[in-house]
RNA sequence: GCCGAAAUGGCUCAGUUGGUAGAGCAAUUCAUUCGUAAUGAAUAGGUCCCGGGUUCGAGUCCCGGUUUCGGCUCCA
């Protein structure tokens, strides 16, 4: 006998032998219908798993992280099988589950491609294969069979992959006529998967090496109810409601246009409004924590880049440099704005006593971008920065660090986003070369970004091999409305730019000091920012934010003088209105899209003409009743002043 | 840059095997004195992304390019 502890402490016996199914059977057979995988003492592994030792268990169910995880990574092996049949002669690569789903590498037999017209034949096969409910078999195989076993079949990727692993940990898990190399775990059998389709397919490079093989990617979707299926593809249609490239269109806030050129994005009358209110609320913030605000030109002289080193880093990846007639001088677009902002340290002497200096500029920088990068106004090639440097001396450093994230949390917490990933980036420590400075100054400032982190207790996991080029990052990621990550704030540290730049202040004890430079933009960048935030609040903007606070609605043109004089008492409190010149006109009713995202709207007629009242209708649908207009324009500037005068 | 897909009035889209370009919404005009997403009628609006080719004839078929979309790679 065996005992079994279960996630609530209870404790069972059972005859040593049994595995997790029959335990759960055991439970009820409802439970073991729902159940996909389990873990064995917090190791997940299969349900068939025999149990011979004394042991924990839970049971995952797919709504849990791990039960769709399993079934998904299943879901890719039935993919690989129903390829496998369909083109013969195809290589795998890996197929993994990812959030949503999986996909699996493959290299097709030269000439064939997988397209989306291909798509039906693939699904009809998975669902064949699915309900046949072949049992996936796992084998523990020695190194030197497994070379052998796929030698044979002509899986050359897999064998790279082979020969990585040590031997005594290689499994091969088998279904039908499909054996793969993997680790599991998985279910126990393919008849759970009773909903799975090809979602899309795209080209991805072998280990994510643009100088190897490119593979075809096909990704997939499964579920255990043909429901869950519908109900995810509605899903998907509703966030492509929430696509900040529609709603900017609707809204008219920003435009591309092939003549300016791709990826360069031209903010239209509303959109402006809307991006002078946002840094305008950055500047306010800004000017309470003793920024200065500086404006430098769009273009610097090649030798600027140079010395900072962007030029060795990025010079042919850039837009190249422009250059004059005459003279033979070149200047380059400016891609960032530090190498500006180190000029405006380095242009009179500075003293221990003037730091920090800060130093800010909403700057437009312009960056060569690959064409298939290009994206929304997430990723653009003109885009401004609401960026700063703050020089300091080496002991401000972490006291400028926080003040830096209480103003990115000032930020993030005014537009609610709360679902944010912190991200800390650190030099690659296999691949020092990519990277300036020496290793004690990197060191100074990762462990700066660590510790700053440990103190404000936030939770930030470390990427290695993402950071600057000159410097540790600690990052901010937000979600889009299709849950791809985009990064908005960052903060950086950086020991290396003053010292290319030869910053220095002169310290208490009158000797030559070298300040410390901290790069920072809370929205990252105002254009990816808007993006984010239109997808976040559907367009629907907070009544300070709204490009338009209220619109008025006279209910015919006999009121339109009553329209105007509650217009302009709205102006003289610096409300957005305007009136709906549309409504005025008999019959027309308010229908414009434009109107549902506007906070407030109102409407005039005989009665409310009579009483100097309005009817007030939020946002949304819900009615306000009637009130004084006065009352109302002034319960509206209160409302919109305190959140403005925060600081 | 790589793989796949798409491009038709201001917007959202239809357009069957190649045979004179359509709808709804928006716009303009007229009528209707009306209460919060849809009054009625009429008018105007298109180089069917661009350039070649096949054909008696191309929005539709072929070739090249541009832009956009989904991914990959990249992201100072």
């Amino acid at each position: 006998m065996i005992k079994i502890t279960f996630p609530d402490g209870v404790v069972k016996e059972f005859e040593s032998g049994i595995t997790p199914l029959q335990i759960a059977e055991g439970i009820s057979p409802q439970f073991k219908k729902e159940i996909v995988t389990c873990a064995i003492n917090g190791k997940t592994t299969e349900l068939n798993t025999v149990l011979t030792e004394d042991a924990t268990i839970k049971f995952f169910k797919f709504e849990d992280e791990e039960g769709k995880h399993t079934f998904w990574h299943t879901s890719a092996h039935l993919l690989a099988e129903a390829l496998q049949q369909l083109y013969p002669g195809i290589e795998f690569g890996i197929g993994p589950a990812i959030e949503n789903g999986f996909y699996y590498d493959v290299l097709l037999p030269e000439g064939q491609v997988i397209k989306e017209s291909d798509f039906d034949a693939i699904n009809k096969k998975m669902a064949e294969l699915a309900q046949k409910g072949e049992e996936l078999c796992k084998n523990s195989i020695r190194k030197s069979d497994a070379l052998d076993f796929f030698e044979k079949k002509g899986q050359k990727l897999k064998l790279e992959l082979i020969n990585e692993l040590e031997d005594g940990t290689i499994s091969t898990y088998t279904q039908g006529d499909y054996t793969d190399l993997c680790r599991g775990p998985h279910l126990i059998s393919t008849a759970p998967i009773k909903a799975i389709q090809v979602t899309s397919v795209s080209a991805a490079y072998w280990r994510g090496d643009q100088n190897r093989e490119s593979l075809t990617r096909v990704y997939g979707i499964s579920f255990p109810k043909k429901k869950m299926l519908e109900e995810y593809l509605v899903l998907l249609e509703e966030a492509k409601k929430r696509d900040h490239r529609k709603i900017g269109k609707e809204l008219e806030l920003f435009m591309f246009s092939d003549r300016v050129g791709k990826g360069l994005p031209i903010w239209l009358p509303r959109g402006t409004a809307l991006r002078m209110r946002l840094q305008d609320f950055l500047s306010r913030i800004q000017n309470h924590y003793g920024y200065n605000l500086v404006i430098t030109p769009h273009i610097g002289s090649k030798q600027l880049y140079v010395t900072s080193g962007h030029y060795a880093k990025y010079g042919k990846d850039s837009f190249q440099p422009i250059h004059t007639p005459d003279e033979g001088e070149e200047y380059m677009l400016k891609p960032m704005n530090c190498p500006h902002h180190c000029e405006i340290f380095a242009h009179k002497p500075r003293s221990y006593k003037d730091l920090p200096v800060r130093i800010a500029e909403f700057g437009t920088v312009y960056r060569y971008e690959q064409s298939g990068e290009l994206h929304g106004l997430t990723r653009v090639r003109s885009f401004t920065q609401d960026d700063a440097h703050i020089f300091c001396r080496p002991d401000q450093v972490k006291d400028e660090f926080l003040r830096v994230m209480d103003i990115i949390n000032i930020v993030f917490s005014t537009f609610d986003f709360k679902d944010f990933d912190a991200q800390i980036s650190l030099r690659d420590p296999k691949n020092k070369a990519k990277y300036i400075g020496t290793d004690e100054n990197w060191e100074r400032a990762e462990n700066a970004i660590i510790d700053a982190c440990k103190e404000k207790g936030m939770k930030a996991h470390i990427e290695y091999g993402e950071a600057a080029f000159y410097g540790p990052k600690l990052d901010f990621m937000v979600k889009d409305a299709l849950g791809r990550k985009w990064q908005l704030g960052t903060i950086q540290v950086d020991y290396n730019l003053p010292e290319r730049f030869q910053l220095e202040y002169v310290g208490d004890d009158n000797q030559k000091h070298r300040p410390v430079m901290i790069h920072r933009a809370p929205f990252g960048s105002m254009e990816r920012f808007v993006a984010v935030l239109l997808e976040h609040t559907c367009g629907k903007f907070p009544l300070w934010l709204a490009p338009d606070q209220i619109a008025i609605l006279p209910i015919s043109e006999k009121f339109l003088d009553y329209a105007n004089e509650v217009k302009q008492y709205f102006d003289t409190l610096g409300i957005r209105s305007f009136i709906d010149e549309r409504s005025e006109k008999i019959g027309r009713k308010i229908r414009d899209n434009e109107i549902k995202h506007i906070p407030y709207l109102i409407v005039v007629g005989e009665k409310e003409q009579a009483d100097k009242t309005v009817a007030v209708r939020k946002q949304g649908g819900e009615n306000q009743g009637t009130m004084d207009y006065k009352d109302f324009a002034n319960k509206v500037k209160e409302e919109v002043d305190r959140m403005i005068n925060i600081f």
